[in-house]
DNA sequence: GTCTATACGGCGATAGAC
DNA sequence: GTCTATCGCCGTATAGAC
């Protein structure tokens, strides 16, 4: 139709890098809530003109901020992903833990919660991290019990994923109350961190849990 | 002081209790950020600025529904607590889920993340239920294992609140992905069986799962 | 393709009139 | 106890300069 004259700006600019910088920098120190047109062209010295130029919206922004976000994300998942079968949950944990420290999931999830166009893009972003951790994880886990049940590879990994974010989202608003007894329970079942693999060498692992 | 001449509504006023009404109906419908002055106003068929007059801020309409709230909550936990030691766990568990899928404590969390006084007032409450729980929780609960660790009261606790907790985060935005698994397994163990350890009395628990 | 000036209505908040 | 006027931000849209 192109009734209107507004343009955008192109996605391979370098002051769009630097604008969802800025964007990062501002839910990471202020909150979502601290985002606005205003707010991110004062932090990159701009007029607020311009960032309205690249992100039509507030929701374009945010959907920009979060596939920049998840490719990152999806990336540093897939090299962890390398690691041996028998090294997977551990390896899982120690990407949610970071994952769920670093709070800009987070802020993206909570933002979610009322953003139906963020709301989708998460949800899409979550079921495709999911999805690649499980078929890493599914074959090489079997046996696993919980509290005296078998516990599938998905519900592993749920508790794999799900035990950082609720105790991040708990340590977000100060409450810590027994969160070291069961990170502690939980590392001791995933066993001692691996020496660092010297490469194809010696051949076995010596791991000795139960 | 008082050089300002505003003032404020009773708390006992029958207003103020239908204004907070109409403040958890929006939470629940829109969420928070469909809390504003005027939009509260409208609900309850008053001018925003009455509305104003019976909580000052913003803030002030929160820490009064999250009050409210919180005081509910806990006549209903203690409720709760009043069943026999060796079903606390189940029992805890669905009073967890319950909560969560309510999802006013899951706005008010989101909510809390950046707004202080909210986040303050959160962490209260959040410790205050904790501690109660943890206290009926821990006499009746030993050798309970998780995944080949033992798992103190505090730990097996975070799990019963923890995993509905996230669950509901996921679902929230559309996010179902192995979750029944989870349930099922954690379900299975609350069982309709008793946790481990009879007692000192006839020596042996009828346990016959695994 | 990049960037700016300007205008609009809605918001939280305050002061103060009735 | 109830309500108005006003202020300074906000998101958004438009028109147009370089």
């Amino acid at each position: 139709m192109a009734t209107s004259s507004r343009r955008t700006g192109a996605e391979t600019s370098k002051t769009r890098g630097v604008l969802l910088d800025c964007v990062e920098q501002l839910m990471l120190e202020e909150g979502y809530a601290a985002v606005t047109f205003r707010a991110v062209a004062a932090k990159a010295g701009v007029t607020s003109s311009l960032v309205q130029y690249y992100f039509r919206t507030l929701d374009g922004i945010f959907l920009a901020a979060i596939r920049r976000y998840t490719e990152r994300n999806i990336r540093h998942l897939a090299e962890a992903l390398q690691a041996p079968r028998d090294q997977l949950p551990r390896v899982l944990w120690e990407y949610s833990r970071d994952e769920a420290t670093s709070a800009l999931t987070t802020e993206f999830m909570a933002l979610g919660n009322h953003r139906e166009s963020v709301r989708a893009e998460i949800a899409e972003a979550t079921e495709q991290v999911r999805k690649l951790q499980l078929d890493a994880l599914s074959p090489g886990v079997d046996g696993h019990r919980f509290l005296d049940q078998e516990l599938t590879p998905g519900a592993l990994l749920l508790l794999i994923v799900g035990i950082p974010k609720f105790l991040n989202l708990e340590e977000g608003i100060g409450v810590r109350t027994a969160h070291r007894e069961l990170v502690d329970a939980f590392e001791q079942y995933l066993g001692p961190v691996q020496p660092p693999v010297p490469k194809s060498r010696s051949g076995r692992s010596p791991r000795s849990r139960n």
